[in-house]
DNA sequence: TATATGCGCAAGTATTTGCTTGCGCAAATT
DNA sequence: AATTTGCGCAAGCAAATACTTGCGCATATA
């Protein structure tokens, strides 16, 4: 059902993020990438499919080879719905550590006796 | 099989990156959240769970009732996994506005005639 | 021309996923 | 005390997923 596959799916199987990894620099082609692995070509193949199918790589054809060349700006997506949390957190711990520095300012510090 | 759980696949399912949505900012008990969604409670139950495991979210009892606490700092792993190829894919399309307008200011530019 | 290589199609299988329903326990309310 | 509410446990089901195996077509090589 091609309804259901979306970025966030694509990424959710390790295999498909290994394979981003292999061809994010330079098209490499399926049975290049297929010797990396232990599952069989076929496993391969399907996982390519479903990365071409929501757009993360793309398939041109050299005579019998074919290579899967990155398209990784369609990661823009994951990126920006990360994003907004990443601010969140980010800023959060910042409000976090100035709460707690403020404190330790504020806080009297009694002075340690001299033995 | 918990070994499967990771955050990537956590985040792979739309109800659950929409329930993170609605914790993001503040806590919010299982049933609040449950009552903005179609599905029974124990689905959003179920879903709750999994963010659980893979450490998306806290879920502290008050009473009866249990608040379900975001930990966005989690997604991290999320956030450096697309940082990575977000500098890549960012850098090359510099790369190529970069060539393109060096052709452009090479290219000789025929000056149009005058009727 | 014959053989080898690259690789998708199709079918089948086991596992995982997402959901529903019924039940039951603890806490809050009446 | 009785009832209501919050919500997880467990079982069951349908769909989706990940994989294997066998086959066949197109291209490259010998």
């Amino acid at each position: 059902m091609e309804a259901r596959r979306d970025v966030f799916q694509a990424i959710a199987d390790p295999t498909r993020r290994a394979i981003i990894g292999m061809i994010a620099e330079q098209p490499v082609n399926v049975n290049t990438i297929a010797e990396q692995f232990d599952v069989s070509r076929q496993a391969i193949s399907l996982h390519l499919k479903i990365l071409m199918e929501c757009g993360l790589l793309n398939i041109k054809q050299q005579g019998r080879e074919r290579l899967c060349e990155a398209r990784l700006d369609k990661l823009n997506e994951v990126h920006e719905w990360v994003q907004q949390y990443h601010q969140l957190w980010t800023s959060r711990l910042k409000s976090l550590k100035g709460f707690l520095e403020q404190e330790a300012l504020q806080a009297p510090h009694p002075k340690k006796s001299k033995k």
